[in-house]
DNA sequence: TGTCAATTGCAACACGGTTGCATTAAATTA
DNA sequence: TAATTTAATGCAACCGTGTTGCAATTGACA
């Protein structure tokens, strides 16, 4: 399934940027940041654009967000099976302290724990440091 | 141990302002960020002198340092074993998303996982998401 | 092809994070 | 205790991400 079909399921309009940032993501193997995505795709679109389209993405199921070091939102392509609202982002994530890139981790599961009495746990993020296959 | 010893073993110069984010953050159960220490002593001192002051605690292994759902800091005074630049955070965080406190888990211990071939593992966080006893 | 709703671009702002520099104050020494 | 040194502070100013409002544009569908 190309970009344009997955858009058209997802129910989002078909645009250039839409596209070109799909593909970006898709082929990527880090996450990447809006910033990131400015800087791939020079001239494509306003900042303020690629940030709904990120935003578009990740709420229609298309990409989820994982946050950096830095506090700066970083998204990758959805496994087929998200759909909107609800994601399955129920793996690891790497972030390389070295080149800063942030690679999801399938293979990772995220452990079961038990939370205090009164704590009512939701959701669960398992975050690993170190450096990646590319810096170590 | 109270905050001034804590910052005269820790080799940081004992003022007025130190000694109060350190009282704050020794009698909080969640992490706080920048703004939450703000607010919580106002007129106490200038914005960057917080920023600072949380700053120095990092380095010296006063205070930890863990990012909220929004990518903002959020600082919680570390146990007694912490010492500069080696900071023993083993433990889970959970974020309540009802009233955006963070929670150290310190019973919640971290997951042994294994990391791709090629990979070299130095850290690892692991997020936990939900309602708090508070708001649950 | 025309209509309408979704998408985009632009301007502008909020806020956390950050630096440089002059001033002030804590620690140290005489 | 006074002098000296060195660290801490306050202020001004800047950067980047995240955000909203609104007018102009364009994709989808009849």
């Amino acid at each position: 399934m190309d970009s344009r079909e997955r858009l058209r399921a997802h129910h989002l309009r078909v645009t250039d940027t839409r596209v070109a940032v799909l593909d970006l993501l898709h082929g990527s193997e880090t996450a990447l940041s809006q910033g990131d995505v400015e800087r791939a795709l020079p001239d494509q679109a306003d900042r303020v654009t690629l940030f709904r389209v990120l935003q578009a993405f990740e709420e229609a199921g298309l990409a989820h967000r994982v946050m950096d070091a830095h506090g700066v939102s970083r998204y990758a392509s959805c496994a087929a099976t998200c759909s909107s609202g609800h994601h399955h982002d129920v793996h690891a994530h790497f972030r390389c302290t070295d080149c800063g890139g942030i690679y999801c981790l399938e293979a990772v599961p995220l452990p079961h724990v038990k939370v205090p009495k009164g704590f009512r746990l939701k959701d669960s993020h398992l975050e690993l440091e170190g450096s990646c296959k590319a810096c170590a």
